[in-house]
DNA sequence: GATTTTATGTCAGTCTTGTTGACTTTCCAA
DNA sequence: TTGGAAAGTCAACAAGACTGACATAAAATC
């Protein structure tokens, strides 16, 4: 999945000529729209009391229930007192669950609760939203392309824990 | 789940099928992509005693040399102290200058210093070499996409920021 | 069985960067 | 000329990242 997804083989095709004006545009956008990407989600914790990084782990939780909080660490990339503070909140406001581990009694099991799933609704709801209006007035030529680039800038321990999912679209 | 983003038929470009699966793989390429996007100028950053919010200021002043205060503070989206107290400590650090306005003495213009100029240059060739290098990947369909899908995913105002710069790529 | 490693949690302290509130200087308009 | 608005600054506080030290329990290893 991370070779490049130029594929339809011209040589021709690596001619790109990209000004430092283009990419400095291109940089841009990704400051600008990483603003939007956040902006739903933040107005929605803020009622809660939350921040950004109680999204972050209610998300990940929701991908992966049953995640070890070792594994949200290096999914999340912050060191455990972190994420353990913000892990600590959610469990104790009955949003996640932490369940001692079967084979392993070390690692704990990480679940959300009903109350968990409502707000990681209410939350990917909002986000998923603007994507989708995004994705549509974009069209779905650009929708590939803006998912190829994107890849492509993850370092690389990022790309395995974004492939790692099941996808459906490419 | 939610709602599966079905096309909302009309016209032929609408039948874009987007299930919500696909709409979190997009949802998390931003999260770890935008991680990448600022690895390479945080490690910058940090040997200088720098943060984020320094760098941004640094990149927009080089962009628009002579901005002000408030101008800065429109596009960056955070209060007037905030930006304040990065900006005292790059003017004190020499690499930051700020003229009192001529025609009106409370505006502040702000300008980048050789060593000002000497870090922007720094910091955004980072940014560039791996922007280059995704675009380079994934080809300049997909480059096309991506700005599209940004540009699309911002707030109106931000948008307005964006397009307010010469361009050269569309 | 003893020791080491691993997984997790906690306490304390620092740093960046966001916030609000209060203030000064400057400009402009009634 | 006076009062309000605008631009900028100073101070104090909060969220959330970090490091470092330490505790506990369980698994792994010797």
């Amino acid at each position: 999945m991370s070779d490049t997804g130029a594929g339809s083989g011209g040589s021709g095709e690596s001619l790109l000529f990209l000004t430092d004006e283009q990419l400095r545009k291109g940089i841009e956008a990704m400051f600008f729209a990483y603003r939007g990407f956040t902006a739903d989600p933040d107005r929605i914790l803020q009622k809660h009391g939350y921040g950004r990084a109680h999204h972050r782990a209610v998300h990940f939780i929701h991908r992966t229930p049953g995640t070890t909080v070792n594994n949200l660490l290096s999914v999340l990339g912050v060191t455990k007192q972190s994420l353990n503070r913000v892990l600590r909140t959610l469990i104790e406001d009955g949003l996640v669950e932490s369940r001692v581990g079967q084979r392993d009694k070390r690692e704990r099991h990480l679940y959300l609760t009903l109350a968990g799933e409502a707000l990681e609704q209410a939350l990917s709801d909002a986000q998923r939203a603007r994507m989708r209006a995004a994705y549509r007035t974009a069209g779905p030529q650009a929708v590939s392309g803006f998912r190829q680039v994107l890849e492509a800038m993850m370092d690389p321990e990022m790309r395995r824990h974004f492939a790692a999912t099941r996808d459906g679209d490419q």
